[in-house]
DNA sequence: TTCTTTTATTTTAGACTGCAAATTTCAACA
DNA sequence: TGTTGAAATTTGCAGTCTAAAATAAAAGAA
């Protein structure tokens, strides 16, 4: 008992520091863009997969809907996104991207992609899988 | 290049999300024993460790000085944590439990462990080691 | 000693986060 | 039809977090 204890502690502890580690290093990235970390996901996320209710985008960053009001009010104060009623259903609100904000996550993408395969160099190609694999199966 | 940048990226959210739901995990039971999940880490950190320097504080838990300023106002509100000046520097302030702030993080402790260790249990030993060395790896 | 630099902490302003309550809109049903 | 309940968003509040500026004390140099 002590003993699993013990090893799931450890464990917890080197995850927040990897995770923290590779955190601000999107931070960093993103603070010279004048971005925060949650501003770019939200982008990240309506790049991705186009325009989509709030509420959908708070379920797909795993935070609130309250939160995501925040984060797009600022969004939207920089001309980044936009807010558009949905015509179905007059409670949805959706949040797409404008001009600007497709060419802001377009030119800030290359660069953050490079940061990520830099910060996971350290491991080989073989402890990259295992590692996605063991954190996938952590996730469940 | 695609490719590792790829794997890069889907590795950095299978950390993520894996970081999320251990966190979610731990402000769960904090927010039972109405604690959050930053002052709980300073009251493990000084449990742990014994009286310390705000700034250690800070650099243990890889935050500003700043932020633990605010973290232990909130704890001496709760007379769980005491400002004592050093008398050696007296720019230096130690942060150290209280009777009140001891006997909670002891009696909090057992059950976080247990916790965690459940949380962890999804995977086998020989994963759990595998993974905290490739977590090691990753943050050097 | 006196001046400068460094270090520890605090303060302030702004952003993120969750929760709970309020609002608006929709859907279902008597 | 009218009511009731559920869903999406917003608002208000408290706590966390950072960067930058301010304060205070220590250390080192002229």
């Amino acid at each position: 008992m002590e003993n699993k204890a013990a090893q799931a502690l450890e464990l917890w502890d080197r995850l927040s520091r990897a995770y923290d580690k590779v955190r601000k290093a999107q931070v960093k990235q993103m603070s010279e863009e004048k971005l925060t970390a949650p501003q770019f996901n939200v982008l990240e996320v309506l790049e991705k997969s186009g325009s989509m209710p709030l509420k959908r985008i708070s379920e797909e960053l795993l935070v609130t809907g309250a939160n995501i009001t925040c984060v797009v009010d600022n969004l939207e104060k920089e001309d980044l996104v936009r807010r558009v009623h949905s015509k179905e259903d007059r409670r949805i609100i959706m949040a797409e991207l404008t001009d600007k904000g497709k060419e802001k996550i377009n030119s800030i993408y290359p660069k953050y992609a490079e940061n990520m395969t830099e910060v996971t160099s350290v491991l080989t190609d073989s402890e990259q899988q295992e590692l996605t694999r063991l954190l996938q199966k952590l996730n469940v």
